[in-house]
RNA sequence: GUGGUAGUAGCUCAGUUGGUUAGAGCGCCUGGUUGUGGCCCAGGAGGUCGAGGGUUCAAAUCCCUUCUUCCACCCCA
């Protein structure tokens, strides 16, 4: 029924689906909160140059993905496409500029006018995590091993952890210079991106993918030797402290990232169950400076793609939530004895347990599939006989056995069993 | 955004070289005697064959347009 289809790259979660996403929620609140972050809920969208600004104009998520749009009053607003820019929107009403620590994790929908494809949605959902205001190579490799402990949480095994250290931008000039001394006498037998990618961002020709631009980079220079002494130090800190947190990791110098923010640390989460889109979390240090902020706010953050985790957790077979049914499904033979039962119901739900029942003159077979499709523990049937003696009759549907207890002992009954 | 793939009942799909009332499995509903589910059996409901236009005596089947799906590139979560 297409007819009835959500836009292109959205889509409806049913009830089944939906446990998977609260379970995956409250891992995630779990695991963070041992780590002492809270939940920091900022708006879908922002005003336009939050992201502008945050991001950087030369990113291929502002340039071409974004859900612009203006408002009643003319402001020119935007669906966010990622987390960072708007908590660091907010986090500045507090004194992060002054070295004042926040931890936050959001989640929620991030918006993405991309083409779908496998693992990739213009409506995805995020879970993410910042720890802003501090600087400290200590604090990356925390906000990391608490990646890797969420993932742990969720039977993700194989996921593998690449980083690197983009240096601070006063290391990109140096750096810069010695890339493009390196790839301008290569430039012929480069893709057409690559090409303006030595223009615009020279970085990003590390990660490309077109085979001919690979054999070009693998021979890149280390750049990192044109890095300051100071940022090197800092990462050579962070790898200590991961060593010291027991996170296995692999250094990638060929990794980047396609947002402008990040400085020193950056890392990226890839599993290989996953097809084209094989990341699963990202992230790194960054500076962030928003319009109207005296100086970039400093913070270490990363985000995972919940689709994408639910996508693992599918081909590992983890995370799989067995059916639920009710623990009582309530059978009535006659008007009297449904309407006993309507108002029964009402009472076992107030003592927390779940209830089903049929309220419509069917044929007792017909309820009994109904308590049987609801994949319910416990049936209990009436009819006037029963209704008329002040007895129901409880059924165990795994085995069939059932037994007429009075009315008035059926909670005491339900409790001695566990039921409730 | 570029390229490929597909679009038939709630779901998964079949539909021969265009030919009469479009099928199957699963699911759903009702029964298989008076008050007992899951198995089995019988019957039933449910489809403007994604939409629009065209060719034809005749189109789910051919042509055009359009929308949507899935996938790759790209980018990233």
């Amino acid at each position: 029924m297409a007819n009835f289809s959500p836009p292109p790259g959205t889509a409806d979660i049913f009830p089944a689906e939906a446990l998977r996403w609260q379970r995956l929620e409250s891992v995630a609140r779990a695991v963070f909160s041992r780590y002492g972050y809270g939940e920091l809920r900022t708006p879908m969208f922002e005003y336009t140059e939050v992201f502008q600004r945050g991001l950087g104009d030369d990113t291929e998520v502002v340039q071409k993905e974004m859900y612009t749009f203006l408002d009643r009053g003319g402001r020119s607003l935007t669906l966010r496409p990622e987390g960072t820019a708007g908590v660091m929107r907010s986090l500045l009403n507090t004194d992060v500029l002054n070295g004042v620590e926040q931890r936050v994790y959001y989640q929620g929908s991030m918006f993405r006018g991309e083409r779908p494809a496998a693992g990739r949605r213009r409506e995805f959902h995020q879970i993410g995590v910042e720890n802003v205001g501090r600087i400290a190579p200590e604090l990356d490799a925390e906000n990391i091993a608490m990646l890797m402990h969420f993932l742990e949480e969720l039977g993700i095994t194989g996921a593998s952890l690449r980083l690197n250290t983009r240096g601070v931008m006063a290391d990109r000039g140096p750096a810069g210079e010695m890339l493009r001394a390196y790839f301008l006498p290569h430039l012929g037998t480069m893709c057409p991106d690559c090409q303006t990618r030595f223009q615009r961002n020279i970085w990003r020709i590390l990660d490309c993918k077109q085979q001919a631009c690979r054999d070009v980079v693998a021979g890149v220079p280390d750049y990192l030797a044109a890095y300051s002494a100071d940022s090197r130090q800092y990462f050579e800190r962070v790898l200590r402290a991961l060593d010291a947190l027991k996170v296995p990791y692999e250094e990638d110098r060929f990794l980047v990232r396609g947002l402008d923010y990040y400085v020193h640390t950056v890392f990226e989460v890839t599993h290989s169950a996953l097809g084209g889109q094989s990341a699963v979390a990202g992230g790194g240090r960054y500076e962030v400076f928003l319009p109207e902020a005296s100086r970039p706010a400093p913070g270490v953050g990363f985000a995972a793609g919940v689709e994408r985790l639910l996508m693992v957790q599918d081909a590992l077979g983890a995370g799989e939530i067995p059916a639920e049914g009710a623990d009582i499904y309530l059978i009535g033979l006659g008007e009297a004895a449904r309407m006993a039962n309507l108002s029964l119901s009402a009472e076992l739900r107030r003592q927390g347990l779940r209830v089903e029942l049929e309220v419509e003159d069917k044929s007792f077979k017909a309820q009994m599939r109904g308590a049987n499709r609801s994949c319910a523990r416990k049936t209990l049937i009436r009819g006037e006989d029963e209704l008329a003696r002040k007895m129901v009759v409880l059924k165990e549907m795994s085995d069939g056995s059932q037994q007429e207890i009075p009315e008035e002992a059926l909670l005491r009954v339900l409790k001695g069993e566990g039921v409730c």
